[in-house]
DNA sequence: GAGCACTGC
């Protein structure tokens, strides 16, 4: 394969230093100018540069947050702890003091916290309670680059509360201290938030970085897998050491490479170093995870295959060579009428910014390397940036806590308009549910429903709950639901054990009340032993512990607002299934599908004929009609998360909420 | 017969 040779400066960070040399003291007098003038500020800082940890201290020190607290948004909790320390140590205190943190499940702050790291959706959620957010005299989004959707509500709703804090214009309000907005991105594409807030200049600061040089293959390559085999092989047989790092866009492109390099590399003529290969992904069993952390052993190379969460979620050290594929996978929602929209998950070109990211993985402790495995044509005509996530993602929940704060989606000035299927989708659905009136206000359901951090449909399931005696039992499923990643663990070479165990918590009625089953049985190991047994139980049983004690968590919160909001969490319908079917009907009523003479299933609610997926207790299983979770096109489409129902149940839910829309 | 990555009073 040929490459063309091309040099690239990119981020470095190292992880010891003194705040003086980092590459933003140099601007350090012009930035707090800047801040002192501005009610907003951009700042253009590219990794390794310091501004997340020293732009805080610049401003506390030079007093411009008028005594009031400075907050710091991110994305990751991760980030937002590991920041927060950072801090907390430069500023000679402990961590929960002047300097603390405040991500879901824990908080670290005293009433004299002057420098909060917290993550974006926190922020939100304490608009719900304070809409001028008038605790803070600055607010710091950081990674607005990488546009969650929490971080575009923030900006739209900051757009706003500078109005009403600072504004001599109409809706200021005098009782209000002013308030400073201070964007942070990673990435030079700061146009698009330079005409959000006015035009205003944007601060550019150099980061701290070794030299990447970067590679492009001259043509395409349709098989990846196969020019990442053969691009690995190029470097490790030029027995140049350092570790390498392949970007590939999902598990099973990961596996199967993962098994050809430990193929070829078992056939290397002696006196070539050996290969570690490593997978990483996120449903990776944890203590194959880590493995990717661990020191190479000397004379040995490390090779880790990866998907986008080595892009910015985890940082591995020693990493001197980048493979990049240019492909990802990205999720999309398919709005569609009577909201019965359908997730997509499919491999697509990466962006530019995300090109550069990745390899600037192979500059972080010394100069690195980074193969492209597509021309250099290629990535000229890539994308900037990925679509933000407003543009792609089903907004149901996002509309409903934007009620509960009186603001009108479609109204509110965002920087990208959310799409306007998607709307419509999200407040079909929304009535469904009873949360919205005909006139589109806030029910007394929906007021309740948006209280509870989950997702709509579960939220009404809650709140059925109630009404038909299991409440115990509806909240356990929804806190199981409401996890991000998956209970039930594969593992490596799938053997036939997994299913076995599985089984042992397998229900009848379907995957929901699998998973209470399962989290019952964790719960009682929990009551009754150590953290330690808990998560030795769980890996006998192939049941993720993180997931499960993340459930716990989440279940402790749910029942306390529940408990806040009027809502007996001790109903309990003792080992009956019927009630608790009932409730998730009413959650899921846009999610029922009947079964069709050929043994697929068909929506009742919109035109998609599904199959359920592989995964499920019920998947091979057939019954006249089911209510599923999920609804995502990957390969087919897919239904996940499924229980079997009646026709009959399906029906009388649908005439008790006919005419809602 | 199959699962990009995050997040929440």
């Amino acid at each position: 394969m040929s490459k063309k040779r091309l040099s690239s400066q990119v981020g470095h960070t190292t992880d010891s230093y003194h705040r003086d040399e980092l590459p933003i003291a140099q601007g350090k007098a012009k930035i707090i100018r800047e801040l002192q003038r501005n009610p907003v500020t951009i700042l253009v800082g590219e990794t390794g540069s310091g501004k997340t940890t020293q732009i805080p201290q610049y401003i506390l020190e030079a007093g411009i947050s008028g005594g009031k607290c400075i907050a710091i948004t991110q994305p990751r909790r991760v980030a937002a702890t590991s920041l927060a320390a950072r801090v907390a140590m430069e500023q000679g205190v402990s961590l929960g003091t002047s300097v603390g943190y405040s991500i879901r499940f824990d908080e670290h702050c005293s009433p004299n916290t002057k420098i909060k790291f917290i993550t974006d959706g926190m922020l939100v959620r304490e608009l719900m309670s304070d809409k001028y957010l008038s605790n803070y005299g600055v607010i710091i989004i950081d990674e607005a680059h990488e546009r969650t959707l929490r971080t575009d509500v923030l900006l739209a709703s900051l757009k706003q509360i500078l109005r009403r804090r600072n504004g001599s214009s109409q809706g200021h309000d005098q009782s209000q201290d002013p308030l400073k907005v201070v964007v942070m991105s990673a990435t030079l594409d700061a146009q698009g938030f330079s005409n959000f807030f006015d035009s205003i200049k944007p601060i550019y600061v150099k980061g701290r970085q070794h030299d990447v040089h970067i590679f492009h293959t001259l043509t395409s390559q349709p098989d990846f897998v196969e020019a990442a085999l053969r691009t690995f092989f190029q470097i490790h047989t030029s027995n140049n050491p350092g570790d390498v790092l392949i970007f590939l866009p999902g598990q099973e492109e990961i596996e199967n490479l993962n098994s050809s390099i430990r193929f070829y590399a078992r056939q290397l003529p002696q006196g070539v170093m050996p290969v570690l290969v490593y997978p990483m992904y996120s449903s990776l069993h944890p203590s194959q995870q880590s493995k990717v952390f661990m020191r190479t052993p000397h004379g040995s190379r490390k090779c880790i295959l990866a998907t986008n969460i080595a892009e910015t979620s985890i940082t591995i050290p020693g990493i001197k060579y980048i493979i990049d594929t240019g492909k990802c996978k990205e999720r999309r929602y398919v709005a569609r009428e009577a909201g019965s929209g359908v997730d997509t998950l499919l491999t697509r070109d990466i962006s530019r910014s995300s090109a550069m990211q990745r390899a600037g993985r192979a500059g972080r402790e010394g100069e690195g390397f980074c193969f492209r495995l597509f021309p250099k044509q290629a990535f000229d005509s890539m994308a900037p940036t990925l679509e933000p996530e407003i543009r792609r993602c089903d907004l149901t929940a996002m509309i409903l806590e934007l009620k509960s704060l009186d603001l009108d989606i479609e109204r509110l000035d965002f920087m990208d308009k959310p799409d306007e299927d998607a709307v419509y989708s999200g407040l079909t659905t929304l009535s469904i549910l009873g949360a919205i009136d005909k006139h589109q206000n806030l029910t007394g359901a929906g007021k309740k429903m948006a209280a509870l951090p989950v997702d709509p449909k579960f939220s009404r399931a809650i709140l059925a709950s109630e009404e038909l005696g299991c409440s115990q039992e509806v909240i356990d499923i929804v806190s199981v639901l409401s996890v991000s990643s998956r209970l039930f663990l594969g593992v490596q070479n799938d053997d036939s054990n997994v299913v076995g165990t599985r089984d042992k918590f397998k229900h009848p009625s379907g995957d929901h009340c699998t998973i209470l089953n399962a989290f019952r049985a964790y719960q009682e190991v929990v009551s009754s032993g150590t953290y330690g047994e808990a998560t030795s139980w769980c890996a006998r049983n192939f049941l993720n512990a993180r997931a499960l004690s993340e459930a716990v968590e989440i279940r402790r919160q749910l029942r306390g607002i529940c408990k806040r909001i009027g809502i007996n969490t001790d109903l309990s319908c003792s080992g009956q299934v019927q009630p608790i079917i009932h409730c998730l009907v009413l959650g899921l009523v846009q999610n029922a599908a009947f079964i069709q003479p050929n043994g697929f299933y068909k929506q009742v609610m919109g035109p998609s004929v599904v199959k359920i997926h592989p995964g499920s207790v019920v998947a091979q299983t057939h019954h006249p009609a089911i209510v599923y979770d999920e609804l995502v096109f990957t390969t087919q489409t897919y239904v996940r998360g499924v229980s079997i129902v009646t026709k009959a149940e399906i029906s009388n839910v649908f005439s008790s909420i006919s005419g809602r829309f």
